[in-house]
DNA sequence: CATGAATGAGCATTCATTCAT
DNA sequence: GATGAATGAATGCTCATTCAT
């Protein structure tokens, strides 16, 4: 019996562990509920008892994915000292991005139309990510190194200079004449050194 | 005679306008040649008689967007003060994403697997958008107000954060309580005060 | 419940029934898989649920063709005598021919190019059907009826030869002022003179 | 003006030869009136102007395939003596055959049902063909070295057998341990030995 | 004599989803 | 819980042909 799935194992989760799988191997576009079905052993039409639709099971993955990326900010904000705090938090938001390009690209490179039904959830996991980041600023701000008019705008500003760094790393799209350690570490510090006071 | 087109009009033209709208109200996954003829009102064999394929329509599209893109920024850039040149081609960058999110999507946000046939020449005028500001950047480093390791990489830097921006702000995933316009303000500034000396 | 098929019928076995009517109605070129779902009365989908793709339903066809003749030809081989044996042979491929000109149109008369994919199995089984014509040449060698440098190159010579007779009479070039039976008697005797001692 | 066509040139003709050449390099499937516009160097359109439809330009290249195999066998039998003469022509009908694989594919290999508007014209060319034939073995029977019921019939047997050879050794169906040269060798003899007294 | 623009029909294949069992 | 069979809609693309000029 352990030939296919072992016997009693959640079927849900194995679906959601291929899907990713396929995800970060063939992309999104290639991400069909047959070839789901095919990897997972299971037929096609099983995936429907355990999600609604394909968009459920998006959603589901983007779940998850922010979860991830919560523990890994977790993990990485273990510093008591907010500047290297922030920088650590910082670099384990592009790490998670290049790490798991293709979860990055459902977690947030997806376009709001498909989003109509993008569950209340999802955004409160979402904005718990932005949270860590805003409350190392806040601490920041309270220890006098660092100086935003608001913590949570600043974490914003933060994010969309981090997530420009991912998306076009990801795209491939820089092609300075910089190794990509450096540049990353480069363009983290511009994005940090803005805060300081 | 053409229907609903007034006779003469370029079909090429229209074919590449219907496609810039369609790629904002249905996403890049959902733009088809039968969509786009349906749109535009003509049958998706004629499309083929004005691109060889489907890429080579959205290559011109990105041309286009590169050439627009290009006249904003060198309209922007005619600031002789190099602070105020960078900062004035900035804003334009981000008013031009947002105001032409057709463009912008399928001008940065498609992914290099699609890009396989990328022609030379839309990679020119990709850089060339950079390079207005390299010289921003580098003209300050002259005059002392800039502090870059090198001007491309400090491009680049800066390309990040405005994509970021930019990205973000399209996705709609920005829900901060400022008014878009002061933030926007706000994370070009941030962007921009790491170059100062 | 099944509009036009009765309930229970085998899908597969419609599918290839009237693949192979629709194949010498229309010729090859024209066989296509939505023309075979309407003549079936199916979705073109369906036909993907049987066979991967279009050239593993032709193969299909030509393995079932192979092994119809492949009877054929036992059933005709039951005679000892080797000479009376080969004639009935003879005659058997002929017929068969004739009276398949679906099964023979893919078996034999499709291009190479089409036949990259050409299944091992497929192979196997054409080989056979020669063999039985090998072996019936070796005996009447060893009978001392006839006399041949090899049993398998005047198998295939013989084939060539029935062959020829088969095509050009199932493409109607033959308008000799002769009964088709009396020409067809006429040739295989010439086909089969040539080996006697 | 040599550039293109030169000036004057039949276009006509020009159609004809590029189709040929088409033929050959890419077989008769991938025959198309945009590919031959492009060879050709004029419009699609253009080509409507010297042949009625696709149908039309095949036909015209069926004749001319015929008048060519004419030639060639008329060239072959410049022999007195009808053994000779009906080996000579025999292996030039295969030497045509092979040598000019689409020619004869579209000559001889083409479906009945495609037919249906074949000009009246080209079956005479086809008759001319056989009928030279015909005469080698009339011409031996006087000469007492043939025997045949009637010269037609036996015209038209001798041709399926070389037929049938061609075709097979076209669709690489012979896959003997026999050099090609000596097999063909082989069949053409076993072929006209049955005619002999 | 020649063409550019245009089209409807067709192709093989893939997809998310449903339904009876 | 799970499945096999089935489907309608869609995809990019090619074709022979027509028509106004």
């Amino acid at each position: 019996m352990p030939e296919t799935r072992p016997n009693g194992t959640d079927l849900r989760r194995a679906i959601l562990d291929e899907s990713r799988h396929l995800l970060v191997a063939d992309g999104y576009d290639n991400l069909s509920m047959r070839k789901i079905a095919r990897a997972v052993g299971c037929s096609a039409t099983s995936i429907y008892l355990h999600f609604e639709n394909k968009d459920a099971l998006i959603h589901a993955l983007i779940y998850e994915g922010m979860e991830r990326l919560h523990e890994q900010l977790v993990a990485a904000s273990d510093e008591a000292e907010p500047v290297a705090r922030l920088n650590a938090l910082a670099h384990a938001y592009v790490r998670f991005g290049l790490e798991n390009p293709e979860y990055y690209q459902v977690m947030f490179q997806l376009h709001p139309q498909r989003m109509e039904r993008y569950p209340v959830e999802n955004y409160r996991r979402a904005r718990r990510n932005l949270e860590i980041h805003a409350e190392a600023l806040a601490d920041g701000v309270m220890a006098g190194v660092f100086k935003v008019e608001s913590a949570d705008t600043g974490a914003h500003v933060l994010w969309t200079a981090l997530h420009g760094l991912v998306s076009l790393l990801l795209a491939e799209r820089v092609d300075v004449k910089v190794a990509d350690e450096a540049f990353i570490e480069g363009a983290v510090r511009h994005a940090l050194d803005g805060f300081r006071t």
